[in-house]
DNA sequence: TTCGCCCTAGAACGATCACTCTAATAGAAG
DNA sequence: CTTCTATTAGAGTGATCGTTCTAGGGCGAA
């Protein structure tokens, strides 16, 4: 079945949250996915690091359509920003601190070591960055102004997450959260109200 | 010699910056520090998990002492904070990008799977924060709201050096600086002038 | 010198690593 | 049915992992 492959990805996204890439071996992959070596190298012959890359694509695009969905559910930038820490911070909890984000994880332990790998991470970083640019210059942002706030906030998420983590205590995330929101609110209104 | 432990240690905050805990070996550790397996396991009976406990607290303390360093070469809490991201930048351009936070690349790899590495970076990052609560406490702010900016600060420089590294491109520490920089400097005036 | 202790030296260990390879199986196409 | 391609199965590869262990070197004290 086709869906071995899908498996895959799924236990070794799991697995990424977790342990990152050179914490996670490929016995743990098949194991998680109830699949065999064989199979594994069959879709993905480029070894771990095709099939890393494969999660950080994957988990980048899933991420982007529910930042999308958090924003459509929101009437404004500001409220969106707040669903987003706040979602994350539930997330962090309802997991047990485990389900983070595969691709920050991966990010730092990569980036210096393995060349593929990182243009794979800066990839969907850049998207991210970009929907979130969008979303301020709608609200009458500068392009400079829009593209350090969303830099920022992609930044702050993804050390809010280490930081919550580490501790193990969601209210870090939330702690971020707030000054996001504020930061972001401050923007929006002197945009839309220019001196 | 006594000053093989510190070569030891320093050796394993370097390959840490750029590889992580479980992408760096031993015997990479004994040879970037020109000492033996004996030496290793004598000073650090505890192994790996001992040694990185020690870099984690050695490179702690030093982050801490050099934030202490720009503070008081800054003449407000606002220009500290433009300060230390700056020079964050300037460090990542100067090593080629590899020159990060030792203790941000081994966070979120063990923090599930470590709990002594775990509960040394929860750790490290407490000092950091109550450090910098402390800073913005002088200036006036609340508990609350120092802490709250304290732990933005610490989330966002960890998240910045991620999208920095991964993109090879300072400018993004550095546009996460300015929004930090608005957002101490909006607190800070609204501290000292409350309504 | 001789003792005693801190440190170094590095071979060796079993376990596990990412990966390869051959053979078997499944299911669609003809 | 036969044939063919896609997928699974899992034993086996050499390399490397973290760690252990025995032996010896270096140096101050007696």
């Amino acid at each position: 079945m086709a869906d071995t492959r899908d498996r895959l990805v799924a236990a070794t996204a799991a697995l990424f949250q977790r342990q990152g890439f050179n914490g996670t071996s490929m016995k743990q992959v098949t194991d998680g996915a109830e699949a065999t070596t064989g199979s594994l190298y069959h879709f993905f012959p480029g070894g771990k690091d095709e099939l890393a890359a494969e999660v950080i694509k994957t988990a980048g695009a899933g991420y982007l359509e529910l930042f999308q969905v958090v924003t459509a559910a929101a009437t404004s930038s500001t409220e969106a920003i707040a669903l987003l820490f706040d979602g994350a911070a539930i997330t962090l909890e309802q997991s047990d601190f485990v389900d983070a984000c595969p691709i920050f994880t991966v990010a730092l332990e990569v980036a210096s070591v393995d060349e593929s790998l990182r243009l794979a991470c800066q990839t969907v970083f850049a998207t991210w960055v970009a929907t979130a640019t969008t979303m301020f210059r709608e609200d009458g942002m500068s392009p400079t102004a829009a593209d350090d706030l969303a830099t920022t906030i992609v930044a702050a998420i993804g050390g809010a997450f280490t930081l919550a983590r580490t501790a193990r205590d969601a209210d870090l995330m939330r702690a971020t959260g707030r000054s996001m929101t504020a930061l972001v609110a401050a923007a929006t209104t002197k945009a839309i109200t220019p001196p």
